[in-house]
DNA sequence: GTTACCTCTGTACTCAAGTACGGAGTCAAG
DNA sequence: CTTGACTCCGTACTTGAGTACAGAGGTAAC
């Protein structure tokens, strides 16, 4: 199960991480991947790790964060010096609480939405914009 | 401090809103937003609520929703038929938990990593990528 | 030892989401 | 009634994030 050899070709190792052949390539021009020194032939094997990898970018690209945000983040996997990673933790932090903030309302206001649906049957208007501006209500 | 009449030009507009002129038009472009009848003049007219919609379409951008998509959600707001909206709105919810879910477990990893890096003072690594995978143990 | 299917490198194209710009019209102040 | 700042409309340019493709080489199976 935790098969950790470098294996894949690059061919079988985007189609484990879904994404395209190409889209790898791109993320190891973009130092996002390191690229695995070709063992005989030039052919250059990947494993479980990067698959890994290229599934937590595509999940922190869901969430908004840009490439260069996620190099960032990277580098905190990639085990920077500590002072400096922590750092850059705590700023990645308050951009995550954010996030959560802004969702987490967004969660309620659409949760509250369905319910209204469901027990009125009728027109129901979604305050979904207003939900999310109450917090800006206390300072401007 | 609630000033609703359709007072704001254009300019200060996209002022009020924090984005450029050009994305307010391309906006309308795109049906984001109502394009306002022109008064006299052939200049259009915005008010508080337009503001309040950039600044949705903005936040809802930082959290990795796609101006499609962000269309989806202010048809919600805009007051769709019921059921048709209460389907959206379970929809995106669904979208909206999948994100929170992801975003929670960067921030405890993250509060961790710091926690970890203020008591130890030494090099620690961050099992960011791991963290995030716990999930798909489950089922693949 | 050739065939089919891979990989490698590099360059070029695409698509979303803006940004910039040119030329014409508007408006308020001086 | 002109000047400066703003608006309108349309088209073109830019940037980020990939995708596609051409041409050359590798490789495993037949």
């Amino acid at each position: 199960m935790n098969n950790n050899l470098e294996s894949l070709t690059i061919g079988s190792f985007a189609k484990a991480a879904g994404v395209n052949v190409e889209t790898i390539r791109f993320y190891q021009r973009k130092n996002l991947l390191p690229e695995p020194n070709k063992a005989y032939g030039n052919i250059r094997r990947y494993g479980e790790s990067d698959v890994a990898r290229v599934q937590f970018i595509k999940s922190a690209q869901m969430l908004g964060f840009s490439l260069n945000e996620i190099a960032e983040l990277l580098k905190l996997e990639d085990g920077t010096r500590c002072t400096e990673a922590s750092k850059l933790a705590e700023r990645k932090l308050g951009d995550i609480r954010a996030k959560l903030a802004v969702l987490l309302r967004m969660e309620t206001v659409l949760t509250q939405l369905v319910a209204a649906c469901h027990t009125k049957k009728g027109n129901v208007s979604c305050p979904l914009i207003a939900a999310l501006q109450e917090h800006k209500g206390v300072a401007t």
